[in-house]
Parts: structure tokens; C-alpha cells; sequence
DNA sequence: CTGAAAGCGCTAACAC
DNA sequence: GTGTTAGCGCTTTCAG
């Protein structure tokens, strides 16, 4: 029995092994340059019988990239949207041979400047950025003089010039009050999730996340094409933690006059409404309609099925990597803003009231 | 304005500029060795001036780990339990300075082996490896054999000697029985998600990971306890696709004396039953009951809310990642078998046929 | 077609 | 307290 050497083989204990010179092994390894069939035959054995196993950090230091590939820099993926993204990213990531990095930030911006520094030291190729907030970008200015390609994901940051993978929410949302509309609801409830501001008001909060900006102007658009006037609409903006969710929804229920229909702008929201319903013994598509940002199982599964703007999320994801895999492979790509359509998936979460018309408030 | 270096700066240009020697430089980067203080601060001004950062796959390179740290190679993570495992892990490992590279096997022992061998390559410090299959284990013991520190997650695999952390299923289940005897139910459901499996079928398969083992052990354990006989109970195992699923379901409603509850091993197959139900006006909680196991922000918010079985993601997550940590600093480490318990969270979803004996099945 | 040698950026012995 | 030097494992000129 041979002696065992403590650490693994490296490409000397091969070359040896097989009788040649590194530079070799290397090229009978990498299958590269101009070699011998036989003599890359004899390498391949003497490797496979040593069980060796390039060293890729090894690699990575000579080559001046790591394949570690395009990193993700997940806000929230407790949330159904970025579980699927991540997912998502990571497959394509794997199907072009790159790893992914996983760092989750919380919406929190030191939290991301913090994340994107380390990635950066440890080499990532590339990164996949989810802005936790439009108003700061210097890290991303820093980023793109790093040299390291960036897309960014799911959401827009003015200020800086970067491929940004996005969808259609605005038309989405207009969508579904178009949808409410036609289904006879005239007075609109709206729930904003806006993450980064602190409890809930009525008041729009200075700053948001660009998609939850255009779902706001989607609903105002869709709004005032219909003749929507504001009285018929109550808004609530919200923070997403344990307490005021609830709250905000509850003073949207409790109007004198309040809304058939509640949208909400994400999940969290949804579920938020949900909850708040079933305590109050309101069933959904019926007492109170509910349409939501954004598909999930449970959505599907629920009875009634609950009516989302759909996203294409798992395309989002693939796009995403083959931007940034094409900007590293060629630096100097132009940026683009890519838009994906959303897409309304009516099931019976929205009541009915043109079929019922003595529900339908006789005045606004 | 000083000529501007095509590259990243790197330790010699931060020692250059503070006129000192490459080992002083990095000696006040890292903060160690007898150092004056005074030249610390001459080099970390000299660093802050030119921007620079580590390399640290140089690091890695030279110290021989990569602090890339702990891995995670989760099984499918659009599973609601995954999800939040793998935000646990993540978080945890970065509380303690360490990065994660994530792969995704969906539940394939091809994907599984091959990401090993990716991660290993990598230099990756250790690994948290989900088994998808008890049945294979030749490369968790390549793992070993390459020095890895390795961590079990969520599921043992029997044959090999690791730490592994998974949750007291067995007693869940049993609890989740017993519950619903307690409602009144005399005749149970029991719908398994056989991962790995073909189709679906009443036979049990041969082999499956060790937490549906559990679950059907204390699922048995509890009818036997309780005197549930075996004509009381309906059994169904499946895979996790699209179509199998319903068709199990149907089968278990659709027999002359269909169970009164149904227990789901997992929420995918929980959200199948809810879906066919709805589909059947079926009203949860009321025409049929439900337990699954794993708790989720959607089974907490429904009308009724779903009883579950909970587990303590978060807890497993950062366990796992302190056992795997010490062993990378400490290796030969005891390999632990740690169990943590589980809860019976009892929510709206079983009817309650002590209240209504009408509903109680006369003859089993 | 193959070998020798340099060097990616960093740190750890070892001198002084 | 600081500098010199070697070398982690690999690939890639440059010679031959």
C-alpha cells in the first residue's frame, strides 16, 4: 500500500506520476495547446488514479477569475418572490458553470454596502445586485469602478448605468383595477408595502423601491383612465413587520365607507389581508376582494384561488445571469433596461358585483 | 491627477506608498506580530488613500481557507421549510464571518454528487449537505475522506459518521394523531411525499429519507397507541410533480368511507389537498380536516388557519452552522446526532367531531 | 509537441 | 520592529 499523502494531489504529484513536466499535465488537464493524444491518455490516468481534483481557488489566482461565479445579493428571500428568484439564479448560474454567492441583506443598506465589499474581496466575477432603496447607489458606483460587471435585479436605481432586469408592474397594476372595475367594484382599497419606512400612513413616503413605484402609478393610471375619483380610493403605505400590517388594514376595513377590493402590492400584505379577514369572519371574493403583486403556490391552492399580477419570475432569473455572464465574458455591453410583461391571473379571489348588483355601493 | 492603474491596488502599491516592506504592510493590515503603531497607521492611511482590499483568494490561497465558506447544498428550495433554512444558514454563517455558495439539487443524487465535488474543488472550508437520498452515501464518505468537515441537515443517512441535526418528527406526527383523535377523527389520511419515488402508489417505498421514515413511524406509533386500526387509515405515497399529487388525493377521497382528516408529510402535498378540495367544495376544516407538517406564513394566515406541525427552522439553520464552524476550527469534533423537538401548533383546519357527533363515523 | 520558469497576491518563517 | 524570501497550486509565455 502506497504512502498516503497527508494533503490532496496536486498537478506536480500528476506530472510525476505520469512521467512529464507540469506545464503538461496542465495542458493534458485542461485539454488545451498542442499535446500528444497518448500523452494526455497517460495524464488522464495517472490523475484519475491519484483522484485529483484541480485546486479552483488555485485557478482562480492565475486566471484572474474565480467562476464564483455571478453573485446574488437577495433582499428578502423569505418572501415567495425572491425564494423563486434565487432559485432561479442560481440554477442558470450552475447550467453556465458558475457558482453563486448568497448574501441576504434585509432591505437593509449597510447591510448591502457591507455585502457587496465582501464579494467583491472574495473575487465574484460579477454581481446580481436587488437595490434594497433608490436613494443611495455610491456602492454601486463603486462597484461598476471596481471593474466588476452589474446587473441589476427586480428593481430600477436612477443614477446609475447598469443593465437592470425589471418587470411590467405598472401595467400590472393597472390591470387589476381594471379587472376590479370590470368585475363592479368602484371603491378601491390599496395597500403598499414600503419597505424601509417606518410604521404606516396614508401619506407616500418620499422614497420606494421603483417597482413599487410603478405599481403605485399603475394604480393611479388605471384609476383615472376608469374615473376613479380619489374618494373612492384609500391608500395605505406600510412597513413589513410583525405589528402594522394589521393595523393598516384594519383602518382600511373600518371606514364608513370602506373598499370591496383591497390590492396589495406584495405578498406579505396578501397574507396580512387574509389573516385580518378570516379574524373578522370576512370571506375572501366575497365580504372583501383581494387582488396581490405577485403568484405563489398558495395562491393557486387556496380556496378561492387568490387573483395575482403574475410574474415571470424564473425568466427574470435566467435573463439576469445571461446579462451579466455575456458582460463578463465581453466587458463594455451597453446597458439595457429589460422589461418583462406581467400577467393577470384571474381565479376567485375578486367578487363578482356586476353579477350581484345589490352589493354595488349606489354612491361614492 | 496621479496615473491611474488599470488594476485593483495591491498589497506591494499599499507598501510602496507607505514606504515600508510588503510584510510590514501586511502585518498592519492583519493586525498582527510586533508592530509599532505608528506604522499602522502610515499604512492603513496609505490603504485607505489607494482603496485598497484584500484579495482574498490570495488569502485563501496562502492560508488554506477560504472562509467560503460553510456550504449549503439545499434539496429543492421553493419548499417553504427550505426557503427559510437556507436564509437561516446564511445568516448564521455570516454572523460568524463566513460566505456561503449555494447549490440546488432538486432533490437529484446526480446534482447532488456533482455539486459535492464543484464545492470541494472551490476549497470551500465545509459543507451542509441535505441528503436526498438515505440510500446513497459514497460521496458523503469521498466528503470525509477529502478532510471536509461535513454536516448533515435535516436528514440522517445511516452508514455514515457525521454530525447531523434534524427535528424529533417522529413525535410531531405522533402528536398530530393524537390530536385529531382527540377531535374526534376515526379515520385518517395519510398523504406521503415519497421525494425520489415514481408516481404514486399505497405501497411504501423502499427506500426514503429519514424524515418521512420518522413521520410514518409516529404516524403508525400513534394509531397504534390510540387503537386505530388499520382499516382506519388510507395511506398514499407520491412524488412531488404536477400531476401525481391530485390524483392521490382523489384517490383518498374518493373512497366508500373516506377519511374524516387528512395528514400531509409536507406543505407541497398540503397545498395539493387544499387546491383539490377547493376544486370539490370541499370546506377545510369542516367537509375535511388537515395537519401538515412545517409551518408557513400562508397556513397561518388562511381561513381556517392550518394546524401544523412546526419546526424550528431557524434554530436547526444556526446550530448547524456553529457544529460545522467547529469543527473547521477544531477538526475531530464528535460527530452528534442532535434532534430538536418539535411543536404542535393546533389552528382551525381540523373539525372538531366531538362538538358534532353527528359527524362521527358510526362503524369503522 | 514538451519542458523550464515566472508569477498571480498574499502571509509566515526566518533573519537582522 | 521591520525586511527578505519562499511558496500556496496553477497556467502560460517562451524556448527548444
Amino acid at each position: 500500500m502506497a504512502i498516503q499523502k497527508s494533503s490532496a494531489p496536486t498537478i506536480i504529484d500528476v506530472a510525476e506520476r505520469a512521467g512529464v513536466s507540469r506545464a503538461t499535465a496542465s495542458r493534458a488537464m485542461g485539454g488545451y495547446g498542442r499535446i500528444a493524444a497518448q500523452t494526455v491518455e497517460q495524464v488522464r490516468r495517472a490523475a484519475a488514479e491519484l483522484g485529483y481534483r484541480p485546486n479552483e481557488v488555485a485557478r482562480a489566482m492565475r486566471q484572474g477569475r474565480t467562476r464564483t461565479i455571478g453573485l446574488v445579493i437577495i433582499a428578502d428571500f423569505t418572501n415567495a418572490f425572491f425564494d423563486r428568484a434565487t432559485k432561479a439564479i442560481v440554477d442558470a448560474a450552475k447550467s453556465h458553470g458558475y457558482q453563486v454567492l448568497i448574501t441576504n441583506t434585509d432591505e437593509d443598506i449597510a447591510a448591502e454596502r457591507q455585502a457587496i465589499e465582501t464579494l467583491i474581496d472574495k473575487q465574484v466575477d460579477g454581481l446580481i445586485v436587488v437595490p434594497s432603496t433608490a436613494a443611495v447607489h455610491d456602492h454601486l458606483a463603486t462597484v461598476q469602478k471596481s471593474g466588476k460587471p452589474l446587473v441589476l435585479f427586480d428593481r430600477r436605481v436612477d443614477g446609475i448605468v447598469a443593465t437592470t432586469i425589471t418587470t411590467d408592474d405598472f401595467s400590472g397594476t393597472e390591470a387589476a383595477v381594471r379587472h376590479a372595475y370590470a368585475m363592479g367594484h368602484r371603491r378601491f382599497g390599496f395597500l403598499v408595502a414600503a419597505a424601509g419606512n417606518y410604521g404606516h400612513s396614508t401619506e407616500r413616503p418620499a422614497v420606494m423601491i421603483s417597482s413599487v413605484e410603478d405599481r403605485i402609478n399603475g394604480f393611479m393610471s388605471g384609476c383615472a383612465d376608469l374615473g376613479i375619483k380619489p374618494k373612492q380610493q384609500s391608500w395605505m403605505f406600510c412597513e413589513d413587520n410583525a405589528r402594522d400590517p394589521e393595523i393598516a388594514v384594519a383602518k382600511l376595513l373600518d371606514q364608513p365607507k370602506a373598499p370591496t377590493i383591497i390590492l396589495t402590492t406584495n405578498n406579505d400584505m396578501a397574507l396580512v389581508l387574509l389573516k385580518t379577514a378570516g379574524n373578522r369572519r370576512l370571506v375572501i371574493g366575497k365580504d372583501i376582494s383581494l387582488i396581490t403583486v405577485d403568484d405563489s403556490q398558495w395562491a393557486a391552492a387556496m380556496a378561492p384561488g387568490i387573483t395575482v399580477v403574475a410574474r415571470p419570475v424564473e425568466d427574470l432569473g435566467s435573463i439576469t445571469v445571461e446579462k451579466l455572464l455575456a458582460e463578463i465574458d465581453a466587458p463594455g455591453q451597453k446597458a439595457e433596461k429589460i422589461v418583462l410583461p406581467t400577467e393577470l391571473i384571474a381565479r376567485g379571489s375578486v367578487a363578482n358585483l356586476v353579477m350581484y348588483p345589490e352589493n354595488e355601493p349606489e354612491n361614492y
